[in-house]
DNA sequence: ATAACCTCCCTTGTGACGCAAGGGGAATCC
DNA sequence: GGATTCCCCTTGCGTCACAAGGGAGGTTAT
């Protein structure tokens, strides 16, 4: 059903968030409309998704978290990344490109399933 | 460590399976010698991942299976695509497609990461 | 013949992860 | 003061890739 829609989200939600990231801090909910915005609400981000998402990457040492106030005068935790975070966006951005590279390529393929 | 490497594997091997039987039915260590081959290595599907996923793909009648007997005179068990595969292929490839060019459209936006 | 190797099949943990579905609290708007 | 928006979080569930096992039947080398 919805099912074939989200996969791709897999394995590539940390990189979204670190590209998200790499501009300037950003607390979880506009990371989740950054990520709406810049893809066109092709990838969503539900938040029992994203939050885990940030908690995992700031216990890997990619982002780090610090209490603010939003812009609209709320509590917000704002995320930052870490040198770590930057060297692992360009590892994993390489890594990302060489696979999905790959994978187009078997794709472009003609076979016999012509559409 | 071998963490960024095999990721993008998730959600993409029942992709890269229906591709490779796209062509002919295959045994199961056909298609993983396929996958390597077609993706120059890039991609390496490990037996405890591709059988289980053979199972699933039959499951769900996206694949069928008949026993025979290989080129090497081995009992094999031949998988060929089913029609609901054929249409599964073309509408994953197509939700691939997009959601692969909206990620890598984030990706090419510059930053203060220039790398 | 017998050991080594290759082909081909499989299963059982284990850990990771995305998601739906919940909940809560504080600011703003009517 | 009720509704809405913003912003944080957790639990339970199902799925999945992987490592690490095992097995059996063919072929090749010694």
């Amino acid at each position: 059903m919805a099912d074939a829609e989200i996969d791709l989200l897999r394995s590539s939600l940390d990189l979204l968030i670190l590209k998200a990231l790499s501009w300037s801090p950003m607390h979880g909910y506009a990371i989740s409309e950054w990520i709406d915005d810049a893809t066109r609400s092709v990838l969503l981000v539900e938040e029992g998704t994203l939050y885990p998402a940030l908690h995992r990457l700031e216990r890997r040492g990619w982002i780090a978290a610090e209490w603010g106030v939003s812009e609209n005068n709320r509590k917000a935790k704002f995320y930052s990344m870490t040198p770590a975070g930057r060297a692992r966006l360009r590892a994993e951005s390489r890594v990302w490109q060489r696979n999905a590279d790959a994978i187009a390529g078997v794709l472009r393929r003609s076979s016999s399933d012509a559409s």
